[in-house]
DNA sequence: AATAGACCATAAGCATAGCTTATCAAAAGT
DNA sequence: ACTTTTGATAAGCTATGCTTATGGTCTATT
């Protein structure tokens, strides 16, 4: 092999040529001047060939010549580089990519997703929204960054960080006998018409399993299920989250006895750590959760 | 400013990457393995992220992968440019430019340029033919690297380095009354008629000036020149150099008492120091002219 | 399970690279 | 002739970059 090029001696050739002389050259580069004079002699000899005149000082070479504008090129490119790392590496470049469950998306990720484009303006965001398991499944394949989601199922290659916990509860119409109730227990619903959704998949293997195990119905899309519910076609339950706030015909009830809830944190891979930019994503959200805020609005 | 990189570290993560592992990456790099630990995290912290994982170790993080092909990159350049000012500095690669006088350039130069080509093949070659005093002044100029010619007027800018002496003599037609002899005097040609040409300059300032100042004849042209001694129409003074070897019509006599020589020689910019292409060349002239072969043929 | 082997991290020690200050010699300005 | 400025050189110090030795952890083997 050839031989090796630091790069800061390269920088003491440009420098002495722009200043005309060792010593100016050393005065801008905080270097004394002998520093100066050794590592450039250094470089001459693994080059073969002297870069400076020895009679007039400070003068190039015709090798010099030769050599100044491939080492300015050289520097350039290590300079851009160092920048561009250096960028990336503290999350303020790059691209994150994350998957929530719906819930979270349209009610938590605006004001987080608003708070780090603040902080980090030159990071792109990838925002997927689809169901907890296939949220998890796309972090164990890499598919994306991180996701936000209640824990599918315990996966050797999940690591699962704890935001807070989303109370499950009955969503009735306003006018419905039940719907003024502070709480309301399982087997109170016994004889209602229930509506099961993608978030019932909650109650499997628990108390309430009953309710979603023996019925007919059943409607994915939020917006069907809605409108059913204020049609007073019956009831269902969902994560508090879920619930949509501003609405007027439909209340949510908690349930309780026993209470449930369903646990919220951020779903990241187990063994690979996160790229800059999603490490970034993340402190944003820890903040704001654990923040002065508090529980999210 | 921002972080410095060095090129060896970087070459360390593509060996641990390539290799899937420190200790393989040691091996083939003949380094101990702490040696990679410690450059590498070093690396790390300066740019403030870890470039493998901890836990899958010769695993990268996705911020390593980020930088993977960027630190190939930056290596490809430095090394590219290491073997490139290499060859240059070796005189292996590169351009030079010369300036002979014509008689130089016709007799010498081709044997010089066969050996120098054949010993650096990738070295490109520029070669004008002028007068003496020309020559001096492209090489004082910096419009050529060097010169090969006698020395026009001591300049302080210009170095001679002396090759040989050039013995100047008569030519005339092989039918002169004098063309058989070995040597003439200046006296003896009075009676001539003589025409002056390029070379005639010689004579100022001599014993023969007089030959050259009060005559009516002046042919700059070498090929005119030859055509009318051939005819018979006069005679000459030329350098031996500068009489064609192979001419049956014309012979060449030397001058005697005093004997009249031009020295020819290198001429270089005595401040400056060559491109590492003229060392190579000066190098090869300097070698054929003090070599076994001695005397040009 | 226990053990051996492979791997990486850490510690201690050493050579040298890269800088400093001090001094010298040469050239340029006064 | 003298002062100033410049680069080279010498001696000395510190940090870098390596080494060997050792310890901990994970995996594969028995």
């Amino acid at each position: 092999m050839g031989i090796e090029l630091k790069i800061q001696p390269l920088r003491y050739v440009l420098a002495v040529w722009e200043e005309g002389s060792f010593h100016g050259a050393a005065r801008q580069l905080h270097r004394s001047q002998p520093a100066l004079s050794m590592a450039i002699r250094d470089l001459e000899e693994r080059l073969g060939q002297p870069l400076f005149e020895k009679s007039l000082k400070g003068q190039l070479t015709p090798f010099g010549e030769y050599c100044l504008p491939r080492f300015r090129e050289l520097i350039r490119q290590h300079d851009r580089l160092a920048r561009d790392l250096q960028h990336v590496a503290h999350g303020q470049q790059g691209r994150v990519t994350l998957a929530t469950v719906p819930s979270v998306a349209s009610r938590l990720m605006p004001g987080f997703l608003a708070a780090f484009i603040a902080e980090y303006p030159d990071i792109n965001i990838n925002l997927h929204d689809e169901n907890a398991e296939f949220v998890c499944r796309m972090v164990a394949n890499g598919e994306v960054d991180l996701g936000i989601s209640s824990v599918w199922a315990q996966d050797e290659h999940l690591s699962y960080t704890h935001l807070f916990e989303d109370n499950i509860g009955v969503v009735l119409h306003r006018d419905h006998r039940l719907a003024n109730r502070d709480s309301l227990q399982w087997h109170e619903l016994e004889k209602e018409r229930f509506i099961a959704n993608g978030t019932s998949r909650l109650l499997k293997n628990t108390a309430a399993a009953s309710l979603v195990d023996n019925n007919d119905f059943y409607i994915s899309n939020m917006i069907s299920l809605l409108a059913m519910l204020e049609a007073g076609s019956g009831i269902t339950t969902l994560p508090r989250l879920a619930f949509p706030v501003d609405n007027r015909k439909l209340c949510f009830v908690p349930l309780s006895e026993p209470k449930l809830v369903r646990q919220i944190g951020i779903i990241k891979p187990a063994n690979r750590s996160l790229s800059p930019s999603a490490q970034a994503l993340e402190r944003v959200i820890l903040k704001r959760l654990t923040g002065v805020t508090g529980w999210p609005a």
